[in-house]
DNA sequence: TTTAAATTGATATCCGTTTTCACTTTTGGA
DNA sequence: TCCAAAAGTGAAAACGGATATCAATTTAAA
């Protein structure tokens, strides 16, 4: 089996929780798609395939997804969260297009050193961070 | 008059607003204390003097604050925006303690100029950014 | 002063998130 | 396999912060 789906199910048994149908189906339509996705998104998509599956279900997985590690929330502003399958990448932080809300991903080293340099100076001791470039992308004329 | 509060006035002049009594009282404690509050900790703080004025009130003249520069949003994951006064300050990111709600300030050039080389390599035109540590802060025992 | 236009404050509305609850499904033991 | 206990589900209600509404009030220019 799967690694993510493995860690998926022990999490679940370790919590006494159950395996079910709708996580299961939810596990793969969030898998297959899981690039900055809003709970309203996924539920939609999912309910092209699986009408009965309701949103609260959609938003209790998702939650499942977030406290095991296999997803993060991000916050992008707009007041809706989106759910970043995380799971085998890398750590990175983002770029979003203000004008048509595409999101890309970076990594840099060196800010995160500079990050923690900074925390230690402030006596921090770092959990996360959020770090987010906000413009306007190629394809919608940035270079205008 | 302070260049602050003249700013304030002409932007409200130029949109062909008026000067109010009420404006004056948010001014006034906002400026004196324009710290990361929420909307909720301006208009309770205001609420002790002045009774008489509203939230809704508080609400707007924050957005007019941050219109004319005067202010910025923040937001800094807890579903509640936050106002700062900006005006005379270098722009800076934030420290967030994750357990007492303490926001620091820091700046840092190297940061800044890693930021611009990456959008820059992704074609991204920057307009904003937003970058924030999580952490505990060394009151709360970040040593621990 | 007069008057048009903006403002105010109480309240209603919005909208994404989260909870509730009656019914269903899962799971492990008999 | 069957049963019972516990967790899960989905529809709908509740929630919470932000925002809009609207009648009454205040401002400011003539």
């Amino acid at each position: 089996m799967e690694p993510d789906r493995q860690k998926f199910l022990a999490y679940l048994a370790g919590q006494g929780l159950k395996s079910t149908r709708q996580r299961d189906i939810i596990f793969d339509a969030f898998r297959s798609d899981g690039s900055h996705v809003s709970t309203e998104d996924l539920y939609l998509k999912i309910r092209r395939d699986h009408p009965g599956i309701g949103y609260a279900t959609v938003h209790r997985t998702l939650k499942l997804f977030t406290e095991c590690g296999l997803a993060e929330e991000r916050h992008f502003g707009d007041g809706q969260v989106r759910y970043e399958w995380v799971a085998g990448k890398e750590h990175h932080d983002h770029l979003v297009c203000v004008r048509c809300g595409a999101v890309s991903e970076f990594e840099d080293e060196d800010i995160e050193a500079l990050q923690q340099r900074i925390a230690r100076r402030y006596g921090f001791t770092m959990t996360s961070h959020r770090h987010e470039l906000y413009g306007v992308c190629s394809s919608c004329g940035g270079e205008d």
